[in-house]
DNA sequence: ACAGACAGTTCAAGTAGTTGAGCATCCCTC
DNA sequence: GAGGGATGCTCAACTACTTGAACTGTCTGT
């Protein structure tokens, strides 16, 4: 057990007493320029042997790592979703897809603060040579200052769950904010409020989601001019949900709904409003977005936006593999809008109610 | 911008006018041999081209790649703590860990069953190389399958959250599950409880943890012959907690505290206690196990005990380092016990105060 | 008997570097 | 003017395998 390390090739060639191009041939599949009784003595001595192919000799020959680099966000349920969906189509290709966190904003608490950590891990990365990179657009920084770099190097970069800037350089995967904030709107003007308010996430120039998603939704209002709207965020450090929480349901008069961009933040307006004996649904209407793990167990259960993350991480392997296999190679780069849910459950419910009990 | 790829150490040792094995050992820091004015020159080049290290050729000639299988399930907020313990340590020493997930177990939505699965994952890093292995011990199948040839290879192992088998053929870092029990079961006889019960989780093989756990709350009461225990768990396919739940809480004389395995079985024990009128604590205590991340914003908040995720990630990834770097190559497997936190919540309370109130 | 065809196999040059050994200068010493 | 030792750089072999081209031997057809 001491002398052995990986077996090779060569040795496999020798056990079958033919040459190692014979061997690599024939281990790879191009059995019919070769006898059969030739064949199987190869294929005996490397199951023997505990030969497997070294893809990193792959890797340096055809360029192909068959390795995709993930940059995204410390995970809730929602990236876990989208990497599910990642490594299912990955997997299925016979790639690898290769995960990496940057804690370069507040919001992961993993790795301590450090500018240059984006662009350590995606040179860990671009090292290794991988073949693509799907990318959380919050790792602008990191990929701006590789971005020339990559296109020289020809590798795919698919940007996944909102859009990266205006000027498409990339693809994109995300959700279709618009008909999302529609379809909330909807629902709650359809049950007779008139007074909303939003409340938005830390609006950090690396959260240009949460101002989209607050702006879509104050345009998604502006149909319905009976309607009034008011929005709210947070701090820039996030410390202050309960706070703007409580300022929002203080308010006269008090609105009867609020939009949240995040299952998140529809926590803290579940804290105030136990803490102020506001009963959801029947003071105040409460719509969360994402459908996180903790959304159904709420009390009441939370209606909110379902996003479709297995879909979106699907989508962005397709979409890299598309590219890489020279269909697709060539093609300026797209935006997939990928629809979401409106999942209704306890914690909305008719205005009426509300004057019913007033 | 078409003809481009990556730039080759040939094309920079032709820019900076000197020979490739100069400009090898020039950008890999052994400059002292030659002219500052060379150097320079070298460096310059690289950086105009940019060229950067290949690890794929590397990883060919020294037979090390700097990257670590993973492979652990799909994430709750445990063993997301656990990668970025894993991931903190790796990129500290320019490691990368590969993770990849695997289905055969039905806790897992994401894949679809296929039993051949963890064996195909295993092969997908091994064919890549990797220096090492980090796994979850429900992948014991796959490992066992893979174990000769790991061993052969001269990969290490280390087994991650809970004892992998009673042979230790691999390294081992877990929670400490016995000092855990006693730290609850102290806790609720403290609080005067004379009459608990523990509910654990499915108990199938790949789910050993549970039973350990289960097992170990029971011997930690045995130390209390005057505390009555009873053990509940869920069926093979986990679908009736609710029930389960509800059982408990309808025994004559009914227990005063519930013990469970995880946070998720908690919750069902809410629902059931919400189902039924009683109140925790008042009526009922109730004890979690993992700290997950709703384990807080419950209502009351639950008390449970807080694993060291991160610190078991950490020390695993140092264990394969060590293990890696030959201080530790030949030190028989090792067992690390990680302690873990009684965080006490709301949801546990004075027996005396349910008597108060009867 | 000899060309042509074909199966079966080998040669050698790639892939992108790394590294131990060695060589050419130049300066200084004796 | 030879010897010694830095200094500054290069040669060539090596990593593990792939692949286009070529070579050998046997069989067939004429």
């Amino acid at each position: 057990m001491s002398g052995s390390s990986a077996p090779r090739l060569k040795d496999v060639a020798q056990a079958a007493n033919v040459s190692m191009s014979a061997a690599s041939r024939i281990l790879r599949g191009e059995r019919d320029r070769f006898g059969e009784e030739t064949c199987q003595r190869v294929l005996d001595a490397a199951r023997q042997l505990g030969w497997r192919r070294n893809l990193l000799v792959n890797g340096m020959q055809t360029g192909r790592t068959k390795m995709i680099g993930v940059m995204i966000p410390p995970y809730d349920s929602f990236w876990v979703d989208v990497l599910a969906g990642i490594h299912l189509v990955l997997a299925g290709a016979d790639y690898l897809p290769i995960t990496v966190w940057v804690g370069d904003c507040q919001e992961m608490p993993h790795f301590e603060k450090d500018d240059d950590q984006g662009l350590g891990q995606i040179s860990r990365l671009l090292d290794r040579r991988v073949d693509g990179l799907i990318l959380w657009p919050s790792f602008a920084v990191a990929y701006y200052k590789h971005f020339r770099e990559l296109l020289e190097r020809r590798v795919p970069v698919v940007v996944v769950d909102h859009e990266f800037s205006e000027d498409q350089i990339a693809d994109s995967i995300e959700t279709d904010e618009q008909r999302c904030a529609k379809a909330v709107a909807q629902h709650l003007v359809s049950l007779g409020h008139k007074n909303i308010a939003c409340l938005s996430s830390r609006e950090t120039a690396w959260q240009a989601w949460a101002v989209r998603r607050r702006e879509s939704f104050e345009q998604a209002l502006a149909d319905h001019p009976e309607v009034k709207i008011k929005s709210w965020r947070l701090n820039p450090w996030g410390t202050d949900g309960l706070e703007i929480a409580e300022e929002i349901l203080r308010q006269e008069p008090r609105p009867t709904a609020v939009f949240c961009v995040t299952d998140h933040e529809a926590l803290y307006i579940y804290e105030a409003a136990a803490k102020l004996g506001l009963r959801i649904p029947e003071d105040l209407s409460v719509v969360g977005f994402a459908d996180l793990d903790f959304a159904a167990s709420l009390r009441p259960p939370l209606t909110t936006m379902r996003q479709r993350p297995k879909d979106i991480g699907r989508r962005a392997a397709q979409l890299i593999l598309d590219r890489l296999d020279g269909d697709f190679a060539d093609h300026p780069p797209t935006t997939i809008r990928v629809g979401a849910d409106l999942i209704v459950r306890g914690s909305t419910a008719q205005q009426s109610l509300i004057k019913a009990r007033d």
